[in-house]
RNA sequence: GGCGGCAUAGCCAAGUGGUAAGGCAGCGGUCUGCAAAACCGUUAUACCCCGGUUCAAAUCCGGGUGCCGCCUCCA
C-alpha cells in the first residue's frame, strides 16, 4: 500500500520496520476546552488509518496522547478557580464521550504527559549531556543550531525564517529558534522536581518521551493535523533524533483542516463548531460520511448543506441495506463475491487511504444491488447477500453502516421528534381513502404529513415514512 | 519575506501518462391513481491560462493567474 509521506513529499510504499507490526503515534488534543470538528477530523482520519492497517492483518500499536499540563490548561483552571488536573480530567472525559459517539476506536494507549514526567526528565538529561540542550535559569532549552537536520520535515531553514522576523525574543534563549524542554514553574503553577529545579515539561518533549516509552525509538507512522508540522513535529524530530541517534518516524501523515462556511475555523472568528453541537443535530455516521467524503489531506468545508448531503448519502446506503435484508437472507454465506467491488474498495484504501474513492465503489455497489432488487431479488439472492457483506465490511473500515438498517431509520425518526403513532394512524386513514379511490383525501393527508416533515413512500402492500 | 498546498460539470468530489468514478441537484423515461423511493438514459469534445516533453497529458516539465494553509497556541 501507498502512503503520502510529508517527510519526502510523495507517496511511498508502506512497509513496517518490523514485519507484521505497525507502531503508530498520533498527537492528541490539549485538554482545556471542548473538542471541535477539527479534533473530530483528525480522530476519524487516524481511526480509519488504524482500522485499515488492522484489516491488512497488521498488529497495530496505536498511541494517542493527551497533553494534560500546559499554559492554556493552567489559564483555564485559574479562570474557573479550579485545579488544572480537574480541568484536564473533565475534558479528557468529554473527549472520550465525543469520540466514542463518533465511533472512533480507542487507541492501544492514551498516555498523558503528567504520567510520564520521569521519562521526560530522563530524556532532557540526555539532551543536556549531549550538548543539544542547555539550562537557563530554571528552564531548559533545546539548542536548535546543534541539530543539523533541523527543518527537514517542514522544508525550512533557519536563515529563511529569520527573514520572517516573527519570532518572539526571549533573553534566556541563546537563539530565537531554541524552544523550551522544561519550564520553571511560577508560584501557583503545577510543578515537578527536576535536576533544574521545580518546573513542568514544555510541549514538544512529551511526545518524544511518551512515544519512546510506548513504541520505542523509531515509529512507523507519526500523525497529526497539518498545523503541527511546524514547529511541533519538527521539534519532536530534533529532540528524539538528537537523543537517540536514530530516525524518529518513518512515515509522517498529516490531515487537512476543517473550514466553516469557507472560513478558517478559529476562536477569534467565533465560528467554532464543537463535536457536541454537531452531534446534537446529526447522526454520528453522517459526520463520518462528511469527513470521509473528501481526501484526508484536503481542506473540507463544513456547512449545513454539506452535512445534509452527507446525511442523504448515508441514507442511500442504509436504504439499500434495508431493502436487501427485507428481500433475501443475508445470513447465508455469500455464494459468490460481489464482482470486483471488494477489490476496488481495498485498492482505493491502499492508495493513501483514499476514502472518497472507496466510497465511490460502495455507491456503485449500492446501485448495482438496487438494480438487482428491482429485477428479481430471489434470482440474485447470493449476489445480494455478498454485496450486503461487502458494504458491511467496507463500513467496518470506515466506521459507517454499522447499525442494523431498521435501527438507523428508527433513530432518525426519533431524532426528528415526530409522533409515530399519530403518523401511523394518518397513514392508515390515507390508505383507506386510497382503497376507496378517494385520492383527494389521500393526497390531502400526504400533504399534511409533508408539512409536518414526514415523507411517505408507498411500496406494494405497505406504506413507510421517513423524516424529511 | 520564507515554506507548502490546491484549482476537475450547477454544487460536493475521486482520478497523477492511454482517452473523465461517485454523491447531490437538473432534464427525459420506467414504475405509481398522482407522488416518493428505486432503476434506465442524459448532463464536462473535456479537467484555471500559456508554452513544452510524448505516439498519447486533467495527469510530467516551465511560466502565469487565482485561492488557501504554515512560519505565534492550534487537529
Amino acid at each position: 500500500m501507498q502512503i503520502y509521506n510529508t517527510l519526502t513529499r510523495r507517496k511511498e510504499t508502506f512497509t513496517p520496520a518490523e514485519p507484521g507490526k505497525v507502531r503508530m503515534y498520533v498527537c492528541g488534543p490539549t485538554v482545556y476546552d471542548a473538542a471541535h470538528m477539527g479534533h473530530a477530523r483528525s480522530a476519524v482520519v487516524f481511526d480509519v488509518v488504524y482500522r485499515h492497517l488492522m484489516s491488512k492483518g497488521f498488529q497495530v500499536t496505536y498511541v494517542r496522547n493527551f497533553t494534560d499540563v500546559d499554559d492554556k490548561i493552567i489559564r483555564r483552571a485559574r479562570d474557573l478557580g479550579r485545579d488544572y488536573s480537574e480541568i484536564a480530567g473533565r475534558y479528557i472525559r468529554e473527549f472520550h464521550e465525543d469520540m466514542d459517539a463518533l465511533g472512533v476506536l480507542r487507541p492501544t494507549h492514551e498516555p498523558r504527559a503528567t504520567e510520564h514526567i520521569g521519562d521526560i526528565i530522563e530524556l532532557i538529561k540526555v539532551l543536556v549531556d549531549k550538548g543539544n540542550a542547555y539550562v537557563a535559569g530554571g528552564d531548559v532549552y533545546f539548542r536548535v543550531r546543534a541539530f543539523p537536520d533541523y527543518g527537514k520535515l517542514s522544508g525550512r531553514n533557519l536563515e529563511d525564517m529569520e527573514a520572517g522576523a516573527r519570532v518572539e525574543v526571549d533573553e534566556k534563549k541563546q537563539d530565537p529558534f531554541d524552544f523550551a524542554l522544561w519550564k520553571a514553574s511560577k508560584p501557583d503553577e503545577p510543578k515537578w522536581d527536576s535536576p533544574w529545579g521545580p518546573g513542568r515539561p514544555g510541549w514538544h518533549i512529551e511526545c518524544s518521551a511518551m512515544g519512546r516509552a510506548h513504541l520505542g525509538e523509531t515509529f512507523d507512522i507519526h500523525g497529526g493535523g497539518k498545523d503541527l508540522i511546524f514547529p511541533h513535529h519538527e521539534n519532536e524530530i530534533a529532540q528524539s533524533e538528537a537523543a537517540f541517534g536514530r530516525p524518529f518516524a518513518r512515515f509522517w501523515i498529516h490531515n487537512g483542516f476543517v473550514n466553516i462556511d469557507q472560513e478558517k475555523m478559529s476562536k477569534s472568528l467565533g465560528n467554532f463548531r464543537t463535536v457536541r453541537e454537531v452531534l446534537a443535530g446529526h447522526h454520528p455516521e453522517a459526520i463520518r460520511m462528511f469527513l470521509l467524503s473528501k481526501h484526508y489531506r484536503s481542506p473540507v468545508d463544513f456547512s449545513a448543506d454539506a452535512m445534509s448531503e452527507a446525511s442523504g448519502a448515508l441514507e442511500r446506503v442504509y436504504s439499500c441495506l434495508l431493502r436487501i435484508r427485507e428481500s433475501v437472507d443475508v445470513e447465508v454465506p455469500a455464494g459468490r463475491d460481489a464482482g470486483d467491488f471488494q477489490d476496488r474498495f481495498i485498492q482505493a484504501m491502499d492508495d493513501d487511504f483514499n476514502t472518497a474513492g472507496a466510497l465511490g465503489v460502495v455507491f456503485e455497489a449500492v446501485r448495482h444491488a438496487n438494480r438487482l432488487l428491482d429485477q428479481d431479488p430471489a434470482a440474485h439472492a447470493a449476489e445480494l447477500a455478498s454485496i450486503h457483506a461487502l458494504i458491511r465490511r467496507a463500513g467496518g473500515e470506515l466506521g459507517m453502516f454499522t447499525l442494523p438498517p431498521a435501527d438507523f431509520f428508527h433513530a432518525a425518526k426519533k431524532a426528528a421528534g415526530l409522533d409515530p403513532e399519530e403518523i401511523e394512524r394518518l397513514i392508515q386513514k390515507r390508505n383507506a381513502a386510497r382503497k376507496a379511490k378517494d385520492f383527494a383525501t389521500a393526497d390531502a393527508i400526504r400533504d399534511q404529513l409533508k408539512e409536518q416533515g414526514v415523507i411517505l413512500e408507498d411500496a406494494p402492500g405497505k406504506t413507510t415514512w421517513k423524516p424529511a
